[in-house]
DNA sequence: ACCGAATGTAAAGCCTCCTTGACATACCCA
DNA sequence: TGGGTATGTCAAGGAGGCTTTACATTCGGT
């Protein structure tokens, strides 16, 4: 699963550490999730686009299979 | 986390296995994500909303606090 | 009365999500 | 040089997502 949030935050001007406290989650949550560790949790990702006034759809996009995307896991 | 699955899978006409088997997951999965038991993950979010052609937001929402929503937990 | 399909639920186990605490690096600035 | 901020990562642990196997109930059809 692909994401735009580092872009996002870095439009805003938001440290990673800020965007977790507007997240109510950890620092190291925002991390991983930035760097495709792993995928946020539905409500989490609900957050993340409320916070951004934007779709789920427009932050986070499924990778398909044999595209040129970097993915942890088939299809994540 | 409400969702419509329910609804949208009776309004097809198929059985919680039948969905299951197109969405690659248990049809103990669908049935828990349909009784409210736990939230579907970002990608089978996805999923779900491939299959039944709408958006996340269209299946999904956030419970919202002090709201008539049967939920789970806090805010999901 | 019996059968099959559909649904609900439970247990055990594995992997993922998210936490706290900690440590390392890099950078800027005084 | 030393301090503060930002970032990346690790370990350990708890909660949640998903699996398989299994059993119970309900319903429609014959």
């Amino acid at each position: 699963m692909k994401n735009r949030i580092r872009e996002l935050r870095l439009t805003r001007e938001w440290s990673q550490s800020t965007l977790a406290d507007a997240l109510q989650v950890s620092r190291q949550t925002v991390n991983a999730i930035e760097n495709g560790r792993y995928d946020p949790s539905l409500p989490l990702a609900f957050a993340i686009a409320a916070l951004f006034s934007l779709t789920i759809e427009e932050i986070f996009q499924p990778c398909a299979q044999g595209q040129d995307r970097p993915c942890r896991t088939k299809n994540a």
